[in-house]
DNA sequence: AGTATACTTGACTAAATTAGTCGGGATTAT
DNA sequence: ATAATCCCGACTAATTTAGTCAAGTATACT
């Protein structure tokens, strides 16, 4: 697994939209800027997160974006398959993104089952990890804040 | 991390080569067959696997590749940094590969936080494995063969 | 009703990476 | 000598990555 810019800005688009959860919405313009990230692709990459279902967007002059489910229920797992394919390091120990390779027979591969230990342990941390705990640990790391709107990501 | 094609043809040419270990060499053409890999591709390989010091040549007739070292002491980590770059999903937790990121604060990136534990459980995998490893788990998968050349990697 | 603000859609581009191929040169056992 | 083998650098086609851009659609506000 191997995290794109794109794929990046994706995380951190949405770890805005997790801290300022609630009823209404964050405009792409805003997180552009307080994350410094190209708007215009901005645009794009929360557009294919709506498609996804990750996102809700509201258009017109109140416009923006917020989370579609809570933040709880979105893993970093889930995000990171749909936005750079397969976690595992080949397509043969897949789960969701299963290709078969040319060894002979996959049961009896070494390689292949290196791979799927590797495969696991990253499974591993990023099924564990959601949203609502990133938007935790920012709180954590930042450490008690005079004013709770200046925080960063 | 992700394994590139050129990666893996990269490992299963060091197992064979593992496999075979001893004071004689191995002909280009004789993995190439074995393991269905493009001869010529896998002599671009082979070369950037010597550079790299993991194996060495003998030229001529009865020329070939051996591991340069003992297959003990070839980690799977170091083959495949060499080969694909960093570990690490993100530049800014690599630690052979480190590269700044956009963020303001490093130690307060919440993003970069969980992206060091899969850097983590990823090299905790790969650095405990090596080429002999391998080898061992080719001769435990694929159990007792009445003939000890037959085997599949 | 009109207008400014924001999201929407799809096409477009330049640069980098990937997976090879190819020709010809250098070495060495026989 | 010569045939087998590694050595080296250049070349290519397809794919991916990181964006940019123009024009369209919806909505709040006056």
């Amino acid at each position: 697994m191997k995290l794109s810019q794109r794929g990046e800005y994706a995380l951190r688009a949405l770890l805005v939209l997790g801290m300022n959860h609630g009823p209404g919405v964050v405009r792409i313009r805003d997180i552009a800027q307080q994350q410094n990230i190209p708007r215009r692709f901005l645009e794009q990459i929360l557009n294919d997160l709506k498609s996804a279902g990750f996102v809700v967007s509201k258009r017109g002059v109140a416009g923006g974006y917020r989370l579609q489910r809570g933040p709880e229920e979105i893993s970093l797992a889930d995000i990171i398959r749909h936005l750079e394919g397969p976690l595992a390091p080949v397509g043969c120990v897949s789960v969701n993104y299963y290709q078969r390779c040319s060894c002979p027979d996959e049961g009896k591969c070494a390689i292949r089952s290196v791979m799927q230990e590797v495969r696991d342990a990253i499974v591993g941390v990023l099924e564990g990890v959601s949203v609502a705990h990133l938007c935790d640990r920012v709180r954590d790391l930042q450490g008690p804040l005079e004013n709770p709107l200046d925080y960063v990501i």
